[in-house]
DNA sequence: TCATTTTGTCAAATTTATTTTACATTTTGT
DNA sequence: ACAAAATGTAAAATAAATTTGACAAAATGA
């Protein structure tokens, strides 16, 4: 699964330790999160679409390998 | 978190069988997760989006609790 | 009613997500 | 160049998701 984290950080202008602390994970989740490294639970896709006013699937989007 | 799967369900006449092997999961993974029993990956929520045709926050809500 | 399908549930095993702590590397601003 | 902030990464521990197999209960249709 590819996501865009990165980018809705830059674009709200958060770094990975502010971006934790609003949707309440460690900030190890958001960096390991944005490199793809796992697969994040539903709660948390939907948190950070609600906090940056977009769908979930402007966000994460699946891949053929998925 | 709420789900409506069991509408989706509903609404494309699917079995919890139908649809485990639509996305590929065993039912009881459709089944307690339609019970609300544990949080889904966001993987699993984009396929379900995907096959009902709606988007994520339609099938999955977040509540007070999340 | 009877047979079949569907759903609920449970326990054990396995895999995967998430946290915590800690440190190295890179980036940013002055 | 320097200090501070931000990011990458790693290992160990814990929590949570997912699978498998199996059986009981409920619903469906002939």
């Amino acid at each position: 699964m590819k996501n865009k984290i990165k980018v809705q950080r830059a674009i709200h202008n958060l770094t990975q330790d502010d971006l934790a602390k609003k949707i309440a994970v460690s900030r190890q989740t958001i960096n390991t999160m944005e490199s793809g490294k796992y697969v994040p639970s539903t709660v948390l896709a939907l948190k950070m679409a609600r906090l940056f006013g977009v769908p979930v699937e402007e966000i994460f989007e699946l891949e053929e390998t998925d």
